[in-house]
DNA sequence: CTAGCGGTTGCACAC
DNA sequence: CCTGTGCTACCGCTA
């Protein structure tokens, strides 16, 4: 018997390789395709959305109700709490099933948690569909032992263990089951798609980037037709300067909504690399489709996968916040022009390259200012158009050494880095226009060009671009020094075999060498405790010291 | 249990 | 110009 259902589009905002849709037409007589603006992702004051990211959103659902409109039917957009405004509808549209995509974000989960309850009271079924991800990521997990791994390495191994991901569904029917025009709250003035000025936003966007699955197959497209490109693609040659043509593909705001499918891109992938000799993972572009996977694996699997507290994979590492020095790195004006250009097209664009994005957070955390990486994560989370929670945090964690990646003497230089690809400085130039008549040879450290020079470039270090807020040189030793003290002092031990484990203090921490307690070795103090080997530190003790006094926000300005 | 391997993406300086 | 080394001794995985 036909009865009523409800697609609730969250993320997967397309209609191609969408389970989900198919299901809710399956043996419907109306099927409403609901879209929810959650006041959640809103909050005033703290943004978790910039105006880019909310108004690509914005654009993706425009595009969404057109190409539901051209099946006979169209996108409601919805006001309110989904645990609100779901019992309403069911029960104003007489509906028995509800449909939608899978997503394991830890809010995401919590709240479908309470739709189901809601659900099931209101005696309707609750039809789920994995989609977003290539795998089932809980499947990955229980595949490797009840754990996820937490290597690129063994995770490419394990994906290659479970065989070539679901293909991507069948294309939906060319006539959608109708919606009952009659149904309380659907009047079309009711339910249409906002404007980011009805969003309570100020300034308009500024990204060059348009949302919705339309833009997203022409630009996968366009990335596709060059067969030879995508076989030879390997994301560590790529040039982060790039601008007018960025050096990668720039799909991850498309995959982050799902405008477009990661299954079918990887299948596409796969049709290629039958035809060509290609790169391989990590580098290739299907590694960079499967890094995806890895962060949605080990993140939908680890508690408190975004924050270092009570995060069993993160090293807990004695970071500390200097509003200044923050703020600065967050409005671009740290003095350093590589890394405030990039600031700005992060702000403007809402995307950089990655290699980019691994200046900044290095700069930010490890490198340079030693704040904690949870700020710079959230400046990204506001601000990013492809802001995905997983691959976020994952990368934060990644860059500032405390998961991930540990050679945390590797230290990009706000300088050499950027000059090696750039070495006119055309990128700074475009996104940090003070600067565009500052020589070639100033244009990566003005601070260094005779008063004369900065004159005529009509540029003043000091007033009409900022000193930079450290001496690189010195703080990136203070700062490995630091964390190396933080290293020593204990590591994260992974004791848990259960995803919902949390405690990890029980198991002892086996040690190499001399286990350095950590308020001594944050003094700077050597230890008699100390093995012999550690003797010859002891001269390393005092420059320690010295290093680790120029971190004390109060001295370390320049 | 443990040693050895290898890791998407650093840099400056010495030889 | 090249390769090696210091920074400081990394760590999950595999055999």
């Amino acid at each position: 018997m036909a009865t009523n259902t409800i697609l609730w589009f969250r993320k997967g905002l397309r209609i191609h390789d969408n389970p989900a849709l198919l299901d809710a037409c399956n043996n419907a007589r109306h099927m409403y395709p609901v879209f929810i603006i959650d006041p959640h992702f809103l909050k005033s004051g703290s943004y978790r959305v910039g105006v880019n990211r909310y108004n690509f959103l914005l654009e993706s659902l425009q595009d969404l109700d057109s190409r539901l409109r051209e099946r006979g039917s169209r996108l409601l957009v919805m006001r309110g709490k989904p645990e609100d405004v779901l019992p309403k509808a069911f029960k104003d549209w007489d509906v028995k099933r509800l449909c939608y995509e899978v997503d394991t974000e830890p809010y995401a989960m919590a709240r479908d948690e309470v739709v189901k309850s809601l659900a099931s009271e209101a005696c309707v079924d609750v039809n789920t569909f994995i989609s977003h991800t290539l795998y089932d990521t809980a499947e990955l997990v229980k595949k490797n032992g009840g754990r996820p791994p937490l290597t690129m390495q063994a995770f490419t191994k394990l994906v290659d263990k479970m065989g070539d991901p679901p293909y991507p569904a069948t294309d939906p029917p060319a006539k959608l089951p109708p919606l009952s025009e009659d149904a309380p709250g659907t009047r079309p003035e009711d339910t249409c798609v906002p404007t980011w000025q009805e969003m309570g936003f100020k300034a308009p966007p500024s990204t060059l980037f348009k949302g919705g699955e339309t833009e997203a197959l022409k630009r996968f497209q366009m990335s596709m037709s060059d067969a030879s490109w995508v076989a030879a693609f390997e994301k560590p040659m790529t040039d982060p300067s790039a601008f007018e043509k960025p050096a990668t593909t720039v799909l991850s705001p498309y995959l982050k909504f799902g405008c477009l499918s990661a299954r079918l891109f990887h299948a596409e992938l796969l049709k290629v690399y039958k035809q060509k000799k290609h790169t391989e993972p990590p580098v290739s572009l299907r590694g960079q489709v499967l890094w995806r996977e890895f962060f949605y694996t080990v993140g939908g699997h680890t508690p408190n996968f975004h924050k270092m507290e009570g995060n069993p994979i993160c090293r807990q590492i004695d970071w500390q916040d200097n509003e200044e020095h923050f703020n600065a790195w967050r409005e671009g004006r740290t003095g350093f022009p590589w890394i405030d250009a990039i600031m700005t097209q992060l702000r403007e664009w809402g995307w950089m390259h990655h290699l980019a994005r691994h200046s900044v957070a290095c700069f930010l955390t490890r490198g340079d200012l030693y704040i904690p990486w949870e700020k710079g994560m959230q400046v990204f989370e506001e601000y990013l158009i492809d802001q995905d929670h997983f691959v976020n945090a994952g990368n934060w964690m990644w860059l500032s050494a405390s998961a991930f990646f540990s050679q945390y003497f590797r230290v990009y230089s706000p300088v050499a880095f950027g000059k090696k690809y750039d070495p006119e400085g055309k990128y700074i130039r475009k996104f940090l226009p003070v600067l565009k008549d500052m020589p070639t040879k100033y244009i990566y450290e003005p601070w260094l060009a005779p008063l004369e020079v900065q004159r005529k470039a009509k540029c003043i270090v000091g007033q009409d671009y900022p000193r930079p807020i450290v001496d690189h040189a010195v703080a990136s030793k203070a700062c490995i020094a630091r964390i190396g003290v933080a290293y020593r002092a204990g590591r994260p031990s992974y004791a848990g075999a259960d995803d919902g484990e949390t405690e990890t203090a029980s198991k002892p921490v086996k040690r190499k060498s001399g286990n350095v307690k950590e308020k001594k070795a944050a003094a700077g103090a050597a230890t008699a405790e100390d093995e012999p080997a550690e003797a010859k530190k002891a001269k390393g003790a005092k420059r320690q010291k010295k290093i680790t006094e120029t971190l004390k926000p109060s001295s370390d300005s320049s």
